[in-house]
DNA sequence: TGATTATCCTATTAAATCTATAGGGTAATA
DNA sequence: TATTACCCTATAGATTTAATAGGATAATCA
């Protein structure tokens, strides 16, 4: 299941994109607009701007605002950042590899054969998809 | 990420799927070959049972067998099973659909447009997959 | 028939994760 | 220098997942 920060994580940039200039926009207008609380959005952001896909500005006239081009943020670097890894297991994922400790040997497990496939396919979804594909 | 009864119950209907016959295999075999813990499997397998995917005998010489051939368990029925809905979020998902109560309008969610994608990509690997493929 | 075997079933606990909130700090602006 | 709005850490509440406990039931075989 997608966890609501994702959930909410994308509901913000696509809001962001959707703005017609690049001006920044105040927390508490993406959080009302997008029913989201808005302590929890503040934290999501702030996530989204430490990873480089946002940018902020502090004081009278501050918020959020896209640091790039929406066509230029792919889906892989998103879910990534907000969801964690794309693969279902940690052994067959590219960026956050690991060994299953209950699994002596990789090569004829089924679950990796099938989780491979599986994590491919989102893979192959997610970098086709940038920001510009979902407004 | 991948629940573990679901990883325990791939890993056990693959080592029933494995043997020569269709003899019934008792639950602290396949326990102890895919380092499971017994008693959680053991719920595992009654759901798989209760589901047709799996028989059972009582008794001695008793134990679990697959009741179908391999080539006839597609994943998405063993997924949705054991995992539950194979859709991110329910308002993508074909059987366990479901409005999601913050989202006022489905049609121009990006959420809704993202994970749709994601959803027929997966659904086309359980879709292809039976089973026997993973053996 | 009765002892043994192995599944069947419910309830409960323990652990982990997710979601949200609290409360104040810091920097920029006017 | 007052106001605005982001910055940051800690924590609590809720939910889900994983595992355990303990016995009931049914089949087998001597």
């Amino acid at each position: 299941m997608l966890s609501k920060k994702t959930k909410y994580g994308l509901k913000a940039l696509t809001f962001l994109a959707n703005q017609k200039d690049r001006e920044p926009v105040q927390i508490s207008e993406i959080a009302k607009h997008e029913n989201i609380s808005q302590k929890f959005l503040e934290s999501i952001l702030l996530t989204l701007r430490r990873t480089g896909i946002l940018g902020s500005k502090k004081g009278k006239g501050g918020g959020y605002y896209l640091i790039k081009d929406p066509s230029d943020i792919p889906m892989t670097t998103v879910m990534r950042v907000l969801e964690g890894p794309i693969a279902m297991v940690p052994c067959v994922s590219l960026n956050f590899y690991e060994k299953c400790d209950d699994c002596p040997n990789e090569d004829v497990c089924a679950v990796n054969k099938l989780m491979l496939k599986v994590r491919d396919s989102a893979l192959e979804i997610y970098r086709n998809n940038t920001l510009a594909d979902l407004i």
